[in-house]
DNA sequence: CTGTTAGCGCATTCAC
DNA sequence: GTGAATGCGCTAACAG
């Protein structure tokens, strides 16, 4: 029906006014008279009209986009908080762009320049394991694009940051293994330039030392977390001489590698080793309820996220605040008691 | 350090050259020396330059941007999917713009005059569960906009398209459970308007046939496959009068509410009930080999469908050409037999 | 090889 | 309340 491109001005032609006014029409702008603006809006729909947002934005220098980066969209917590960025993005005007790191730092500097070449008007990021040092967000500080960081943050002050309090998580879930009685509780940890992971990792070693059970070097296996990286040190710790009766996973993919590792083993779970790892909805579900996790609140925290950056985009003229959200994790017992 | 918006004209200036030069340079031009090329592209990087892809693209008209809407992203085929399809757009030098339809027409819907408003310069969809009209596709054509379907298209011909066969994936699944000794074979079908649930389902049929298994109405379980319509139409099987030994879901999601809900009532699978399903790799790596699967190349796919879009992206001088790619489905048996 | 000019589509001054 | 003119930053056409 309608061919390719209908500008402004081509509505403007027909109706024999200016395209400015359509312009202020199309923007609801208060200084056109109702009439005209309905005539245009009309004539807008059956000409097939649509705006290019290229140009507009071009114009304003807004793209009313908010970009996020997540080490890898399939992960339950992240998508999680898609969901809640999405929705909460969507209700302010923006719309986003998603992309994900898949965990390597160049790709994250490359994302972060395509975001910036793209003129999106703020970022959110939860950094890939890789990142260290944070160099590739200063052109984010330099063109003045508000920035926030979530779940897997930075060490450095000055950034605004949603977080869970993963000391308390990491606290919680050995104390937990603990009480259940558990004397050996060994630790699935992740890189430690990652917060969480540090954080998670004080936690195991502050219950320890609450409850006078020493704290042994080797009872820890870092590792980036993957599934098979769960398995391995499954397997390191069937080897040691200490018989391991607990283990706290810094996150759900590791716990599942490494409960995977053994029951093949033979091994019963939680009889002898319990688990406390974090949740992954779609496996938690379909799993025996052997594993006690921690809930990370993607949705919420996805949402508070973006609510903290809508809010620095649009008074930008202000100065940029700098805020900090800490969330509470909750343990979830799938079982009354482990042993 | 560097302020905020560098353009082409300020290093033209501080070169005393003029800003098309600057832009011939920056674009790889060969009509600019190698001299003035070097000199250029380090005044741009000293000086923090950055393109604006907004102006560039409202000039060239074109986005080097795909669109690409899926039901879900967290849905393991379309992670896969999505990865085979960044990967391949990288490659040809594209981004991709990620949306989600959470299965919803409207939503869908939106997201099209979206891309469409943001001049992507092509979409690839895999419709939601609702979409019955293709409507809104329309204004793609219009604009001539690249449009490439994949896994869950649409029945009316003219449209590019990948899928895989799922016939045959409905053939086999059910013969394989036939052949295993399944007499009264379940299955749980989708919306009839996605094409794949309806050949699914034609595949199921014809087996049946083949082996002179009179089909039952009742036996169909018609939902919207996500978790509890499985676990929803598991209750209902036992309810039947006639004894079920065997279930093929159309969906990888409904066959783990399926199972769930058998097992939590005592029932063994795949002793008292065989279940054919689709691959959900994250939960099928944690089961217990119980369930027999097939599997969707979803990286492929997405790899296909990318390089179909990308070459007819860039033919679009001549006339579009329609092209359907249908791959083979592959049954992964995690175990030699079933009874 | 490089400079000049014009315009992509829109929003925003400034007039009236 | 509406029209005319200008420019966001870039690239393409045409000169030279």
């Amino acid at each position: 029906m309608e061919n390719n491109k209908i500008t402004i001005h081509d509505i403007a032609k027909k109706l024999n006014i200016n395209s400015s006014t359509v312009s202020r029409a199309l923007n609801n702008s208060p200084r056109v008279t109702q009439k005209t603006k309905d005539k245009i809006i009309a004539a807008a729909n059956e000409m097939g009209y649509q705006r290019n947002l290229l140009a507009s934005s071009l114009r304003t220098s807004r793209t009313h986009t908010i970009g996020i980066i997540v080490p890898r969209i399939s992960r339950h917590f992240f998508s999680s908080a898609i969901a809640g960025i999405e929705e909460t993005a969507y209700e302010a005007g923006y719309h986003v762009f998603i992309c994900q790191s898949l965990e390597q730092l160049e790709r994250e500097q490359n994302l972060v320049n395509t975001l910036l070449a793209n003129r999106v008007d703020g970022v959110m990021v939860s950094i890939s394991m890789e990142t260290e040092n944070y160099d590739h967000f200063q052109g984010l500080k330099n063109r003045g694009v508000p920035l926030v960081f979530f779940d897997r943050h930075c060490d450095i002050p000055g950034y605004n940051t949603v977080l869970i309090d993963d000391f308390r998580a990491g606290f919680e879930a050995t104390e937990h293994l603990i009480v259940q009685g558990c004397k050996n509780i060994a630790h699935l940890s992740g890189p430690q330039n990652v917060e969480i992971y540090k954080n998670r990792f004080k936690g195991y070693q502050k219950a320890l030392e609450k409850y006078h059970i020493p704290f042994k070097e080797e009872m820890v296996f870092s590792s980036r977390l993957m599934e098979k990286d769960g398995a391995e040190s499954a397997k390191s710790i069937l080897a040691l001489n200490t018989k391991v009766d607990g283990l706290f996973s810094a996150n759900d993919v590791a716990a599942i590698g490494a409960m995977q590792y053994f029951k093949e083993k033979g091994i019963k779970i939680p009889h002898d080793i319990a688990i406390v790892g974090f949740s992954n909805e779609p496996i938690s579900g379909i799993m025996e309820p052997s594993l006690t996790t921690i809930d990370q609140p993607g949705f919420e925290m996805g949402r508070l996220a973006t609510n903290l950056l809508v809010s620095q985009i649009e008074n930008k003229a202000k100065e940029i605040m700098k805020e900090t959200i800490v969330l509470k994790p909750s343990l979830i017992e799938r079982r009354s008691s482990i042993k």
